[in-house]
DNA sequence: TATAAATAATACCATTTAGTATCATAGTAG
DNA sequence: CTACTATGATACTAAATGGTATTATTTATA
């Protein structure tokens, strides 16, 4: 179960603190830079730009170079784990428990 | 948007952790005291005890006195905050993506 | 070329966190 | 009552985390 990635817990880690949930929501409306999103934020470029190495390490951004700009995006796939591993457990607690259960059994089957 | 609900970084927060996230997965078998919990970890009860406190914060599970022990089961409606939160940032994700590949086609266009 | 802009990288600090050890308290069984 | 069991609570330590300040590097531009 914890096998569904190496990412869950790098994920879970960047989800856990609200500056960087904060910049994911910025991040949807629109690509920005590290100093574009710095000036939304209390404190100083560095620490936006520690927060987005975590981001990237947790697979919810990229960055790539654009001239001296360095763009961060939302990254499509970057929720895909929390959601799963939340999932399993809503399911638990929807009481659908067994039906996950015959599915995964299934696809172990192979 | 953090406005959804005040449990919603002590949610995340209890998340992030390997080892609480392992204990929600042995009490989605059966509810357990913190003795039986802790046999199955290579800490001491107290260390265990705490990730019991911090999931209980989160609204995770809950814990009932039965004789001397304490249950501790899982919260129904524990993870709602934080699906909720996957799920309407989702939405931002996928319009955003939206709006991207229609600006894309647009530019083709011309 | 000289200079400013945007970011990277590093060192450092305060706080939080995960863990331990230890002692206190409350049920349970003789 | 006594002793044992399960837990609560507190104090302490080491490491991780979130932040700042400072210096270096790359790129655009006057």
């Amino acid at each position: 179960m914890q096998a569904i990635g190496t990412e869950l817990q790098s994920t879970f880690r960047a989800l856990a603190d609200p500056t960087r949930r904060h910049i994911l929501m910025r991040l949807s409306d629109r690509d920005m830079s590290i100093g574009e999103l710095a000036q939304g934020f209390e404190m100083t470029r560095a620490a936006v730009k520690k927060h987005l190495t975590v981001l990237e390490q947790g697979g919810l951004i990229s960055v790539h170079a654009n001239g001296r700009k360095r763009i961060n995006t939302l990254e499509p796939n970057g929720l895909e784990a929390a959601s799963e591993w939340i999932a399993y457990f809503s399911g638990f607690w929807d009481d659908r428990l067994g039906k996950l259960k015959a599915a995964f059994e299934n696809e172990n089957d192979t």
